[in-house]
DNA sequence: AGATGATCCTGTATGC
DNA sequence: TGCATACAGGATCATC
C-alpha cells in the first residue's frame, strides 16, 4: 500500500526520467471513465488538458502526486493550461510503471500516459481505489482536502501536532491515520513510528506530554526517511512496485509481525484491531 | 464538534 | 476439492 514514501520513491525516479518529456496522448480505460466511484466524469477534457502537454516536474503532497504540465518547447504558449497539475493518487493498490511501448499489458491498466519516446506511463489499479484528475495549480491545496503538514517538512515539529491531538480523546493511532493531522502517514507507518517512539497505539491523543509528542514527532519522521531510503515496504500481500516494477526494501519492525520477536526486547508482537483497522506493537515496549 | 462506522473494490487467504 | 466468507486498505461521508 503506497504510503510516503513508497509515492516519495515513485516520484523521484518519474522526476528523474520524466522531467521534459511530452505526452502525446492519454488514453483512460472505458471501465475506469464508467465507474462512478472513480469521478472521472470528463474524459475528453482530461485528455486535452493532460495530451500534448511536457511534464515540466513532479510534486508529492503526502501520498498525492503532482505532475506540473507546461505547452512543450515547441509550441507556442497558448490560452491557459500553463499551471495545469496532473494529480495522481494511488489508493491502495494502484501502480505507476514506466515502460517500453511493447510491453505487455497487464490487467487492470486504467490509464495510459503515451510518451513522444517510444515510453509509457501506465497507471495499474485493481481494487480502483486510486484517483486521477487535472486541475489549475493554483487549486491543488483546496482540492486536497484540508490536508495536514509535510511530515518530512522542517517546520513539521511537536508544537504543530500539538493542537490537532489536544482537542481528541481518541486513540493515537486513529489519529496517525487522519490526513488532516499528518499527511502521507497510513496504516503501516502509523504503526512503525508509535513502536519507534515507544508510546502504546491506544493512548489517548490528548494524554500525551510534551515529550511525547517530541518523540513521536521524531519517531514518524525518522520511520520514513528510513522508509524512502530503502525505497519503500513490499509486503508479502501488498502490490507496491517502483515505477521500474522493483520490490521495496524496507522491512517493518512492528506492523503485520503479529507472534514475531520484538526487535527491541524479544517479547512477541501483538496484533489489535481499531475502527475495523488492524495494529500491531510491542506491548512491552510501547507504554 | 468530535467520534464512530459504512463505503467504494477485487485479489488473496482462510474456513468448513 | 470446492465453495463461501473474511480481510486488506485511504479517504470521505452519513449518522449519531
Amino acid at each position: 500500500m503506497p504510503e510516503l514514501p513508497e509515492v516519495e520513491t515513485i516520484r523521484c525516479d518519474l522526476e528523474s526520467q520524466l522531467r521534459g518529456a511530452v505526452i502525446a496522448r492519454v488514453t483512460v480505460s472505458r471501465r475506469w471513465q464508467e465507474s462512478p466511484h472513480t469521478r472521472f466524469h470528463e474524459n475528453r477534457a482530461f485528455r486535452q488538458r493532460v495530451g500534448g502537454r511536457a511534464i515540466a516536474g513532479i510534486d508529492r503532497r503526502g501520498k498525492y502526486l503532482l505532475f506540473r504540465l507546461s505547452p512543450p518547447r515547441s509550441i507556442l504558449p497558448t490560452r491557459g493550461g500553463e499551471a495545469d497539475v496532473l494529480v495522481v493518487h494511488l489508493g491502495m493498490s494502484g501502480q505507476l510503471l514506466l515502460v517500453g511501448r511493447q510491453a505487455r499489458k497487464e490487467p487492470h491498466t486504467h490509464a495510459v500516459f503515451t510518451l513522444a519516446d517510444a515510453r509509457e506511463l501506465r497507471f495499474e489499479d485493481p481494487r480502483m481505489f486510486g484517483r486521477l484528475w487535472v486541475t489549475e495549480r493554483a487549486h491543488v491545496e483546496e482540492r486536497l482536502g484540508n490536508l495536514g503538514p509535510e511530515p518530512l517538512a522542517s517546520r513539521f515539529t511537536w508544537r504543530s501536532l500539538a493542537p490537532p491531538l489536544a482537542k481528541r480523546s481518541t486513540p493515537i493511532k486513529s489519529a496517525l491515520l487522519d490526513p488532516r493531522v499528518v499527511a502521507g502517514v497510513g496504516n503501516i507507518y502509523s504503526d512503525e513510528a508509535l513502536f519507534e517512539a515507544h508510546l502504546h497505539p491506544r493512548r489517548a491523543c490528548n494524554s500525551l506530554s510534551p515529550d511525547e509528542l517530541r518523540r513521536l514527532t521524531r519517531a514518524i519522521k525518522v520511520v520514513l526517511r528510513r522508509g524512502v531510503r530503502r525505497r519503500g515496504t513490499t509486503l508479502s500481500d501488498s502490490r507496491y512496485r517502483d515505477a521500474f516494477g522493483a520490490y521495496g526494501g524496507n522491512e517493518p519492525r512492528a506492523y503485520g509481525r503479529e507472534g514475531d520477536p520484538c526487535v527491541g526486547c524479544g517479547a512477541p508482537i501483538v496484533r489489535g484491531v481499531l475502527g475495523g483497522r488492524s495494529y500491531h506493537f510491542c506491548p512491552r515496549c510501547q507504554k
